[in-house]
DNA sequence: ATGAATGTGGGGAAAAGTGGTGAAAAAATA
DNA sequence: TATTTTTTCACCACTTTTCCCCACATTCAT
């Protein structure tokens, strides 16, 4: 899954959903809200059971916040015939979407991101900064 | 893998990739930014896959901006019956390719750049330069 | 010199993206 | 509870873009 692709969220708060990302995320995958960046994440059911099986039986103070942050907002996202899926309002307002959109396939994930805010990112992480943080890995 | 091959990216944003690195790279390969030059690297669906895994269950906040900036912008090159390739806007932006372009073969893998920066950064890296580097590394 | 293989340009078909309309469901009021 | 109104959701059709294939040019090798 890569690659990034513009799509318009139209008055009903309906989006294309890129066609090539829809192949590999299959008939249903799961939206919700991430903690580190003002977007949203797109996970394939399979990475959306991981993540439900990483917080199981972790202590309850640490993990039901973290809970009520990923499901407590999160939505079941299927494509209707033309591709469209539809992004809760919670979700929408979460990321400051309003019509212009950043669909960013990120390996076993995606993320939507809105236009101005995905410009205002790259603007502020320069390749320089990617190359220290694959410095401090190894890479 | 090796050596260097001069080509012209079309109006439509499609390269001819030299067929002596094609039978090298497969069927399909994949296509992404680098954070040291302002070129694209060539990945073998295998670097590409060794890459992936290398960044799995890394630090997120470390893991996630690489993740962004290496796949977020790739693209997937599938060889037509001519050979060509498309190279998506995002990239070819990135490595300010205009028309005429260099690909490199550089053992597992390839880069590609816009011929005047190919041609700047043979300039300002000379022999001097590679022989001191390799004293570093005691070759 | 001739043939094969590689590289380049362009046109057409198919699929992806977008806007709009209608039907069904839900909600509200009488 | 029945009827009207509103909202939601799925489908249809048009537009745009992508990609695939054909034909021509050029280079390399025999």
């Amino acid at each position: 899954m890569c690659g990034e692709y513009e799509h318009m969220v139209d008055a009903k708060g309906r989006m294309n959903f890129p066609a090539k990302l829809r192949e590999e995320l299959g008939e249903h995958f799961y939206i919700s809200k991430s903690f580190n960046e003002k977007c949203l994440i797109v996970y394939t059911k399979e990475s959306w059971e991981a993540l439900k099986q990483s917080l199981k039986g972790k202590p309850s103070e640490i993990a039901m916040p973290i809970e009520r942050f990923i499901f407590g907002s999160a939505c079941e996202a299927e494509p209707d015939k033309q591709g469209r899926i539809a992004i809760a309002p919670a979700l929408r307002a979460y990321a400051e979407i309003t019509s212009e959109v950043i669909v960013v396939g990120m390996s076993d994930r995606a993320e939507i991101w809105d236009k101005s805010l995905w410009a205002e990112y790259n603007h502020r992480t320069t390749p320089q900064n990617i190359a220290q943080l694959a410095r401090k890995l190894g890479i």
